[in-house]
Formats: structure tokens, sequence, C-alpha cells
DNA sequence: TAAGAATGATTCGGTTGCGGAACGAATTGG
DNA sequence: CCAATTCGTTCCGCAACCGAATCATTCTTA
């Protein structure tokens, strides 16, 4: 089954979502952080700080930076690998599952809000 | 029809949103500054700096700022009310609507590239 | 094994945002 | 009128973030 949303549903989806997260007592994570945490969470891994640097069209101290900060909340985990120790892999944890968990759950219901 | 989306589909759609936002040059908004100007342009006005605050659920000081911001970008302007001049009307500009109208077709576009 | 390339971390100066207290301007009520 | 209230802004100290340049470590290769 294909998703359908039209323009005006979308920025309203955008809208109730945004307002949920930014009201909540969350850990307030900007864009950039959230696009790092969704990537390793989603995409396939491994992942290193070159590689993410690259998907998302930043420099690579942007991308430790981020490190950083999940890191911090301890949403994601550094290791470096085994074969080649220049590289850091980026590790998923419990906390960041659960962060996202919740936040899907948020924007799905913000979905099934919206008016048609 | 009701939109309807799972958690996951709701996460990926997320990620691919904020992925898109972060590639592209443009003037990047915090999570609150969006929270602002969707809330002006996707709500009926009047708008105020007292009801933003309180429909965020944040400080007057913080709204300020953001409208700083926003007005910066040409995306928001401010207007004294007529009736009550110790109330800032919050009013919308044809920047702001570019701006969400090519957000809302981001987002929707995300939404279409959804695996089921 | 020595030189060079690749990778991620760190430092630097400057900008932006934050919360909270205090403030000035405008309005209302006695 | 004048005090009290309402509204938005400004100020303050502080934390986070930015891009650019540099550094240390590790791998590759000649």
């Amino acid at each position: 089954m294909t998703v359908s949303l039209s323009d005006m549903q979308a920025l309203d989806l955008w809208r109730r979502a945004v307002l949920a997260g930014v009201r909540r007592e969350a850990p307030d994570l900007s864009a950039r952080q959230m696009a790092v945490l969704l990537t390793v969470y989603l995409t396939s891994p491994p992942h290193t700080v070159r590689g993410l640097a690259a998907t998302l069209n930043v420099s690579k101290p942007a991308i430790t930076r981020a490190l950083d900060r999940l890191g911090q909340f301890e949403m994601v985990r550094r290791k470096v690998d085994d074969a080649d120790h220049r590289n850091v892999l980026v590790q998923r944890t419990i906390k960041g599952s659960v962060f996202l968990r919740e936040w899907g759950s948020i924007v799905s219901e913000a979905a099934t809000e919206l008016a048609s």
C-alpha cells in the first residue's frame, strides 16, 4: 500500500509532530543530530563518521559533534573498527531505540489526527 | 480519507524529510522556530506573542527570539495591533509561504517514496 | 620500512540560542 | 489622575553550535 499525502496534509502533519516535540520535556535535538540518529537506526550498518558526513552532505567535525551529543544522551555508541582502527563504527543503543520508537508513535499519531 | 501510518513508516518518512532538509541550502530553523512558523501559517489568526508562547508551552522571550530570526529571513512580519497597542500581531509573508510550500512538497514526496 | 594517504578528533574565534529577571510602553480600573 | 495590570522586549550569563584549520593515529604502498 502506498502512502499518499497532499502538500497541505504533509505540512499539517509536520506541524503537529514538531509541536508535540517542542512541548515535551525530551532531549532537544537539532535537525542534524536527528538526521544522524535516524540514519544510524534506519539504514543498514556499518556507519562511519566519513560515511555519515557524505550522506548528510556535511563536514566531518559536524558529525563528530553530533555523535558527541547523541553519545551524552546514550542514544548511540562509538566503537573502533577491529579491521581498520582508523574507522569509528556508530552503534545503536537501547535508549536510542526507545527514543525513536516514541518519536515514531508521535508522528504516526499526528498522521491519524489529520483532517482529510 | 484517513491517513494511516505505521510507526516505522512514520519514522522513515521523518528521516527522508529531515535528510532532505539538512542537505539543502536553505535557512535552517530550529524546532521552535519551525513550530512558530507552522503555527502562524496553518492555524487561524490573530497570532500574538503571548498566544504563541502558550501554544508552544514556551516563554515569551523565546517567542520574541524566534520571531526575530524568522523576521530576518522575511518569513514573518510584526504588526502592532491597532485596537490594543500592546499587542503584536504576527503576519504571514510571501517568502514564508514559498518556504512552507516547498517544505510541504518535500514531505509529501518523502511519503510517496515510502516502502510499504 | 619509509613516505604518503586516509580517518577521525581537537582547537580556535565567532555566532546563535537559552532561561530568567528586569524593563518600558500601553491599557484598565478605582 | 494614578496605581495596578498586561504585553512584548531587552539584558545578562551561559551553553551549544558553526566552519576552517590543524593534529595524532593508522593504514597503504612503493
